[in-house]
DNA sequence: CAGGATCCCGCCTGATACTG
DNA sequence: CAGTATCAGGCGGGATCCTG
């Protein structure tokens, strides 16, 4: 009993669907913050500018689903919930930073390529 | 002079909007098939399955735009165009390639996960 | 062969309002 | 605090048809 081949170049091998979740702009960043250990709801939300609730909600939800990020309610009032990275989810921090990181170190010559791209253009 | 501070967590940075053309679905897998040489428009096509001429068209003008792909016509008739990662471009191979390959050993235990979390549901 | 032009629909997004 | 519900709007992306 081998494997199956996962193939994301296969439009229905569910490999597919799931770079398209691990790659989502949303998870990329709040994998990015939980990375550096568990938050709650709110923190997340206001580490990553932008993101609607909605969205926390939804891609929080995945990644549960997913069994990469576990979900701690703490009983209180008011309630406290608390998100973390699984053994699983942390293998995820090391290639989504990476992708971080060669954007920032990478941005100002992309930036300078479209300055040169639209000269010539002109 | 250093270098501004690119913060994809800031979403009114360029880091973010470049973030998510390199973290997208056709992106990833169009650089996954350049990396192993250049490519005609056609093999890149047929080699992402699912991937419309307009997405291709639209994804490999803006990876030219942003010097990470470029693009060489050889006026015959029919035309002939090859795409090929540039030097910038190539520095993408490494970690683009690790999303795919965490994808491939990581499905089975997404898999399981889902089948689990359905249980829980239920 | 390598695209450009169009149409159109679904999803993400962004507010707003409400609850335990 | 940590969500759920709903609704309007925009655009990413697929399908189709056409061209040098």
């Amino acid at each position: 009993m081998s494997e199956p081949a996962w193939n994301p170049y296969d439009r229905n091998c569910p490999s597919r669907g799931l770079l398209d979740r691990i790659s989502s702009r949303w998870t990329i960043l709040i994998v990015g913050v939980l990375a550096e250990g568990p938050s709650r709801f709110s923190d997340i939300a206001r580490r990553v500018d932008g993101l609607s609730e909605k969205m926390l909600t939804q891609t929080l939800r995945q990644l549960e689903e997913d069994g990469l990020v576990s979900r701690t309610v703490t009983p209180s009032v008011p309630v406290r919930v608390d998100y973390e990275l699984t053994t699983d989810g942390r293998t995820l921090i090391a290639p989504l930073h990476a992708l971080e990181d060669w954007v920032v170190t990478h941005m100002s010559q992309v930036d300078q390529a479209r300055h040169s791209a639209r000269e010539a253009r002109a």
